[in-house]
DNA sequence: CATATGACTATTGTGCACAATTTAATTGTG
DNA sequence: CACAATTAAATTGTGCACAATAGTCATATG
């Protein structure tokens, strides 16, 4: 048993909250969704769906799977995420003819249209000023994106080397 | 209509993916719980009661309000999410005796105990190796954090001076 | 051509996360 | 004491997020 007789805790104890990287991350993650709320309301989106429409404004035609590599997402996270965006009219989605393992995800005309009032959203968010050094974080976490990505990716792939009884 | 005639992404266009700080956020924060869920899954625990045990093995008794102060989390996330740590045997949820409105949780003995299992945790996810430059980019985001939430927090509150019309 | 293998999306079930509402207990004020 | 205002937690309803599974299509190989 690990009660410390103290119930203080220590300078050097790796479970301190205030050590933990991914706390912070967490906490940013949901004090943003929560600001980005009510502004994205107006527009009837929630937060991924519009990164998805970021995505969708900048090339027009995705698949769900092009989609979820870009936003480290998977399709039982999109798919009803992109049927709820179709019954609100932003997009269509349809089987790619060519392959129709593929499913195609283009924007509507409705869907365009809200670019125009989406443009004063970063402005809006930001309120203005953005905090000092705001560039250096974002590469930052760009960066650690980037390595969790690789760590995550290693899991499923591994040709041809993969113990049998590689956890499940 | 701003559909743009070549289909090009602009360079300073405020709505690009990349240039959003709110994007890498959200994806490390999605990767990492990606990450953390089968090493927790062994302790039986997911990400965010991770965080509560951490809260609850440096002060060992807390408020239903107080752990949703230090998490940026509300009663509507924590309450089902601590009646399953109840569940679990983890925690001991009571009402004060003293203030009949608030819920204490007290870690049971098993509680306790789990904590020696969780030491390792930190260890396995930083894979050995912590890349480089990850203590200031935590003070980074802990500081966008405490932005974040002094925005956050000046909406129900603000004591007397709440113009009538204030959003609802 | 037959079938094995892999790729892609959809489905199911669990667990957050939050807004809005409800219920109950405490505090403040006449 | 009565009673309005405040505070704390629980409840309800919607929308992610993911693991695990299933089903469908495409391609390689015999």
């Amino acid at each position: 048993m690990s009660r410390p007789v103290t119930a203080q805790a220590q300078e050097d104890d790796p479970l301190l909250l205030d050590r933990q990287v991914c706390f912070p991350l967490y906490a940013a993650t949901n004090l943003l969704n929560r600001l980005y709320g009510p502004v994205l309301g107006k527009l009837g989106l929630t937060y991924p769906q519009y990164l998805v429409m970021l995505v969708l404004w900048e090339r027009e035609v995705q698949t769900v799977g092009e989609l979820g590599a870009l936003l480290y997402l998977d399709s039982g996270t999109l798919t009803p995420l992109l049927k709820r965006m179709e019954t609100a009219g932003l997009v269509v989605r349809a089987r790619d003819p060519i392959d129709e393992r593929r499913v195609v995800v283009t924007l509507t005309d409705q869907g365009w249209m809200l670019r125009d009032r989406a443009v004063h959203v970063p402005e809006t968010m930001s309120g203005g000023y953005a905090p000092e050094g705001l560039d250096e974080l974002r590469e930052s976490v760009r960066t650690l994106v980037t390595i969790l990505a690789q760590r995550d990716g290693k899991r499923p792939a591994s040709p041809r080397a993969l113990s049998p009884d590689e956890r499940r």
